[in-house]
DNA sequence: CGAACCTCCTGCGGGC
DNA sequence: TGCCCGCAGGAGGTTC
């Protein structure tokens, strides 16, 4: 479900409840998820939350003494920080009890998701977080860079766009809503696209991820954030999700096809 | 190295 | 109403 303007808003979300607050204690209902829950997860018992930063779409929570708790939503997963007491719903699978009487709980119905703890607070340290690009809003996400990288590609711009590798965070719905506003089509081979265009590009991702971070992210069915609101970016969507429907610009339909396995849109008037 | 394909899992909406 | 099918916001792994 989530991409980074949701994983951020998650970040946001709970970052006020964890900052200062200590562990008491650790519930792991269901721990097979993509990765088994991992197991140092119970030595943050006692520990208290310095911070929690986002590389890429992974929530790292920082503990005192260097190490952090690593969490990735996948497709389905969800936070949110409740009262100790309260009733765990269906796929609730984790929950960390603080000392305020609360508790984060992981929920994830799809269980695509990882909680991992690793020993240093270096991001880089752990292998997941490794060969990951550039973050889409820092300053090193530029025209030039994605010129550089796309050079060699053969596969369509959205592809290339949604490869973590290239540029992290980037999902299906971003894609295509960020090509649209660029005046891209998806399927334009990435070798193709002209420096200028890639300035374009670059912009148009980061002007798309903002936005939607400013409206909380996008809600197609479940995602929630951590305070129970949806996110309300959907309705400012130009082009996913809305296959057959006049465009918002030039009112062509808004065609629709599968690439990569992942569903795609564009209006091909307004992209070339 | 790049690219195509597969996989994990549950829920939901559409079509019949 | 009920059942089956396809599809869903991610991304690591394998194979060529």
């Amino acid at each position: 479900m989530p991409e980074l303007p949701e994983v951020e808003t998650t970040r946001l979300g709970v970052l006020p409840h964890l900052r200062g607050r200590a562990v008491l204690s650790v519930i792991v209902r269901r721990g097979d998820l993509r990765l088994p829950v991992d197991p140092g997860l119970e030595g943050l018992v006692g520990c208290r939350f310095i911070g929690v930063r986002r590389r890429s779409k992974y929530l790292l929570a920082d503990v005192e003494g260097g190490r952090t708790l690593l969490i990735h939503l996948g497709m389905s997963g969800s936070l949110r920080v409740v009262p100790e007491a309260d009733e765990w719903r269906k796929h609730d699978h984790v929950g960390l009890s603080l000392d305020t009487g609360r508790q984060l709980r992981y929920h994830d119905p799809r269980r695509f998701g990882m909680i991992l703890v690793h020993e240093t607070a270096m991001e880089v340290g752990h292998s997941l977080l490794q060969h990951l690009g550039p973050e889409p809003l820092e300053e090193e996400f530029s025209g030039v860079y994605l010129h550089s990288v796309v050079r060699r590609r053969r596969c369509p711009i959205k592809q290339a766009i949604m490869d973590a590798t290239v540029v992290v965070g980037v999902g299906n719905i971003y894609a295509s809503e960020a090509l649209f506003r660029a005046g891209i089509r998806p399927v334009t081979q990435a070798v193709r696209v002209s420096r200028a265009r890639c300035d374009l590009l670059v912009g148009s991702i980061k002007e798309v991820l903002a936005e939607a971070i400013s409206q909380g992210g996008t809600t197609l069915r479940d995602f929630l954030r951590s305070d129970g609101e949806p996110g309300y970016f959907r309705q400012r969507l130009m082009v996913y999700g809305r296959g057959g429907e006049p465009c918002r610009v030039c009112g062509e339909p808004i065609r629709q096809r599968v690439l990569g396995g992942r569903s795609t849109f564009w209006c091909r008037v307004c992209q070339s």
